[in-house]
DNA sequence: ATGGTCTACGGACTATAGTCCTCGACCGAG
DNA sequence: CTCGGTCGAGGACTATAGTCCGTAGACCAT
């Protein structure tokens, strides 16, 4: 499986545990709403400050969501 | 100190540790060395799959990578 | 049936990641 | 001095990250 649809995979995972909307992350860590959902759909690629911009808002630290994406990616 | 000064700072220092120059890890990761200049004066915001593909050049997990870059965010 | 919440998805756009080509500066070795 | 290896930097470009508009469908309650 591709690092993109991972990443949204756990992307997703995460927000729904914290029980967050799509829109209300993508509010909190200023991004745009339909961003959010081509992102959880592996349709984009993060960059760097965006992956630090969505866990702060998360409650989890970046590199802690870089390792789900490493952990799933050679399952 | 921004992401990507921090990023690019960590990015040069594990690459000299490796004895690598900004070409042969180009070379490698495919990318271009004139990218791997930006990225390590902190010019560029690399994408998750960027950053996937220089780790595994380096001989470095991406989330240690990115673990390093919180861990000297906030000095 | 209707209104609210959530999400997928599309098109058109703007900002920026990443490439390619080039030149100039530096440095240590021959 | 010159030459090879290394890097900074810039300009012009292509690919894609990320925004902003919208529509439609599923689900849930009233």
């Amino acid at each position: 499986m591709s690092i993109e649809v991972i990443f949204g995979q756990q992307l997703r995972k995460i927000r729904e545990e914290r029980k967050l909307s799509q829109e209300e992350l993508a509010f909190r860590s200023k991004l745009d709403r339909t961003y959010i959902s081509l992102l959880e759909r592996g349709k984009r690629r993060p960059t760097l400050n965006t992956i630090f911009a969505l866990t702060a808002q998360l409650d989890i630290a970046p590199s802690e969501l870089v390792r789900m994406v490493e952990k799933n990616l050679d399952i």
